[in-house]
DNA sequence: TGAATATATGAAATATTTATCATATATAAA
DNA sequence: TTTATATATGATAAATATTTCATATATTCA
């Protein structure tokens, strides 16, 4: 049984939801534009976006047959916070051992 | 291939370990207080403070045959602040449906 | 030295998450 | 009112993470 704080991880700290607040950082997106900066599916974007604003992650409204994205406040600044933490502990982090790092190239 | 961000989550954002990080927030405790505390097995409370050391979110100190575990700063304040991001949008988390809160009773 | 306590390790089994697929809806324009 | 574009939905397949199991090491005390 998950607590809040499982369903807040289960929300933000998935890759692809990460992504997408991250680009949301500097300027609100449409889902088109978004698919285009990161390069991910249709279906998958659109699954993460409505995770995203369920969460109230982001917000959205409505131009033409377009939805526009933004991230809200309190949100961006603990992005930013992530963000900065990752980039002082990358080194650690990457030499871990015990998270599987990436798959090794040889078959 | 993971990056920095990936492996980042995959130590912090998890259920037992960030469960460790916010009982050392108080106070420095050793593998078996934490243990009692959080009733988890042995064997898998060490696979993640292992993880947790190499990442370097908490040290250790030996003190007879017991280690003692103490959370770093920059880390604790990272954990304050999701606490309190999770206290202010636990009614959303918990109303997102496409997180899985729990299993339904049901067989 | 041998037994007891505290903690660590690695591999395999199990559970959960994320991606894919097929398809649906909503708006706009011809 | 049909077609095209933009985005959403739900079920299953595939990938990954977490737990368990069997066992190891390290320190203290008798």
């Amino acid at each position: 049984m998950k607590n809040a704080t499982d369903l807040f991880f289960d929300a933000f700290a998935n890759r692809n939801r990460f992504n997408i607040l991250m680009q949301l950082r500097d300027k609100e997106l449409c889902a088109g534009e978004l698919q285009q900066k990161l390069k991910v599916e249709q279906t998958n974007l659109s699954h993460d976006l409505k995770c995203l604003l369920n969460c109230k992650f982001i917000t959205v409204r409505k131009e033409g047959r377009k939805r526009i994205y933004r991230i809200n406040n309190e949100t961006k600044e603990l992005v930013d916070e992530v963000a900065n933490h990752v980039k002082n502990y990358e080194v650690y982090l990457k030499k871990c051992g015990i998270l599987r790092e990436e798959k090794n190239g040889r078959v």
